[in-house]
DNA sequence: TAAAACATCAACTTATTTATTGAAATAAAT
DNA sequence: ATTTATTTCAATAAATAAGTTGATGTTTTA
């Protein structure tokens, strides 16, 4: 009966997220009493495009995917969440709505942070503050990078970007394609189901990838690139 | 790419629920401010058990299911929302954190409403909170209603209270039980899925109830009824 | 402690989703 | 106008999830 675990203050100390490392006991304190902190299933959503944006998520451990929801039924993903990143800044410093959902790709433990807090702290803590920046940033350039590939490629370049992107997060989490449905790497290409299905193939007649049940090997990284570049 | 729905001024008197027709212009604008229109797609979640709780949800139409989680797999679902009900009010008054999760039956479009301006409108009109409370009352009431269910009946009672409760929303939503699982049965009496399966079939053999596909119709409601008593 | 009331496990069946492929329809680019 | 790029539709196969049943364990209660 306890998704809700209860927490000492030692906790927030414990996480492995070097930005928590340089609060003070004051500032840790005040972190501590306005957050909570939730088991979010595999398939649960941390954050839903268009709800309001009350707090902000530290994910503890586990993985999600942020997408941006289409009026039909298509889905535009945007990145991989992975542990010790938040999710909701932008949205509670800026418009009051997320502007992007985001669901878990495994169970997801994470905690909650009330948005007076994490600005009051960021007030207080000037590094602190410096490093939730930096790595709002950091996002927001991979999301440039991804709105440029949608743009200016197309559907050869897209996959083998969809591709590249997932397989640089198979160093910290080998199963990730597992974790993935051709509809998800679809989503990340921004091309049809039956497209990302059809050039995967090819991709593999080319010997430059091998399918193997779910999992996506790269054979040819080199020759990956070169389609990621020329689109 | 629009799931937020733009909503004039005049969308929220068009709303079905009788509690918003008493509100005067002025109350009415400080809803439209600070509230925002979401589609919330099958197997979205509303609610989230011990997220923060900083808007309430109003169902314009579609059906999700309100449960508390556990531990381990098993939950325990405590009523259908229908639409024109709130999703939220206690958490936002009380507690600041839901203590209950609850995912979509079907495609559910909601407003949200920012707690200051709920609280801010029922403080301005007493027959606006009047109703507001009356309702939660209610909901409340089925709330005792499942738990002593729960604590003071065993299986036979609690499947009969099951299918009897979920019965009465067939008259409003014919396909209820096509929305729902065996499992989800199973969550609303509080027993095994198999425990479930296997009371349901001897119901059927006893011509109480028919299993036709997903679908469950009661025969015999007075016997179901003294099932549910003699529990 | 024995019976009753349930839950859990394992095996199996059935239903639903996901993946794949070819063909046809649009749309964009040359 | 005619390739070229891409989506959509339809049919099928493969994988996964849901439903069912019997057998076995575990509590609870009398």
């Amino acid at each position: 009966m306890k998704t809700i675990l209860e927490t000492d203050k030692d906790f927030i100390c414990d996480i492995k997220a070097p930005c928590f490392k340089m609060l003070s006991n004051d500032e840790i304190e005040l972190i501590r009493k306005s957050k909570t902190q939730v088991l979010f299933r595999k398939g649960d959503s941390l954050t839903k495009q268009g709800a309001f944006a009350s707090y902000i998520l530290f994910i503890i451990n586990g993985l999600a995917k942020q997408y941006i929801e289409s009026n039909n039924n298509r889905n535009f993903n945007l990145r991989i969440i992975k542990q010790g990143e938040f999710v909701g800044l932008a949205s509670v410093f800026t418009n009051n709505i997320y502007n992007y959902s985001s669901i878990c790709l495994t169970d997801c433990q994470a905690f909650l942070v009330e948005k007076e807090a994490i600005v009051e702290v960021i007030k207080q803590n000037g590094l602190f503050g410096f490093n939730i920046i930096k790595r709002y940033c950091e996002q927001n350039s991979n999301l440039y990078n991804s709105l440029s590939n949608v743009l200016f490629k197309q559907m050869n370049g897209h996959i083998a970007d969809a591709l590249l992107y997932i397989d640089e997060l198979k160093m910290e989490y080998s199963d990730i394609f597992q974790l993935l449905s051709r509809k998800d790497i679809a989503d990340f290409a921004g091309i049809s189901i039956e497209g990302a299905v059809r050039l995967m193939k090819g991709l593999e007649k080319e010997n430059i990838i091998t399918l193997k049940d779910k999992d996506i090997i790269i054979n040819d990284k080199t020759k990956l690139e070169k389609i990621s570049k020329s689109g």
